[in-house]
DNA sequence: CGGAATCCCGCTGGATACTG
DNA sequence: CAGTATCCAGCGGGATTCCG
């Protein structure tokens, strides 16, 4: 609860954090980049993503929905259709998430070899930080 | 080494899903956007980002240590003196990072007021999605 | 098929106290 | 000052089941 004087910083803490609502969020960004080739179905979603549950599918889509990030049609068909579109706002976001992948691509590997040669030399495997994904 | 049948989706998933893992993190975020402004030592960190608890602080920058990201400089004062500063592969990561921060400031209450129109509107406040940040 | 409601476990991460 | 070690509450999120 200490708030510190310092504008500069502060205020964009204030915008990470926000910012870090949505894209700190694993699924929501899986979602986004997925949404981007093409709108999908709900099980088409599912199943492209693969290893998400259908409540956190639901949850996050309705978040998206709720941002005005993706857009929900029903189409009212004898088994009912349902769309998950990017909108305007999806796709923007879409682009710093993009440089993100880049970043990604470019520098992974070097990290996962940090990571090794940490581990080797004296490594305290105490409380062991962050995992290496696989 | 990889692909399966899938290389577009899949492959951008796996990126993802690693870089995510870094940047998906409040803290490290937040400790990286203020190590772009200059190095510091410990309790400085602790004071500037202002609510996180020593113990995450330490947990964070040594993952960060061990991603390469951060390095840290023991000098061997009196009172020992710590100081921690990005590395080239922090800056690196530091621009996608400004990217996703200046995307926020664009955009972040625009997403606000459609929350607020999408709550308006016989709106499910079932299992609340994600909080609105303030 | 798309979605809501329940149950429940595990890990994240905060508070506190102790050490070099 | 910098860091470690415990303890423990909260909630993120998976599995399952039921509805329109």
């Amino acid at each position: 609860m200490t708030m510190p004087a310092l504008p500069g910083v502060s205020a964009h803490c204030r915008k990470m954090s926000s910012v870090l609502s949505i894209v700190g969020d694993k699924w929501t960004v899986m979602i986004v980049m997925v949404l981007i080739e093409r709108p999908r179905r709900f099980n088409d979603l599912k199943r492209t993503i693969g290893g998400i549950s259908q409540q956190m599918l639901t949850r996050t889509l309705k978040a998206l929905e709720r941002d005005g990030m993706v857009s929900r049609t029903v189409h009212p068909t004898v088994p009912p259709q349902v769309e998950y579109a990017l909108t305007e706002l999806g796709y923007s976001l879409s682009e710093p998430l993009r440089a993100l992948g880049a970043w990604a691509g470019a520098h992974i590997e070097k990290i996962g070899e940090n990571r090794l040669r940490y581990d080797g030399s004296g490594a305290p495997t105490s409380t062991s930080p962050l995992p290496l994904p696989r």
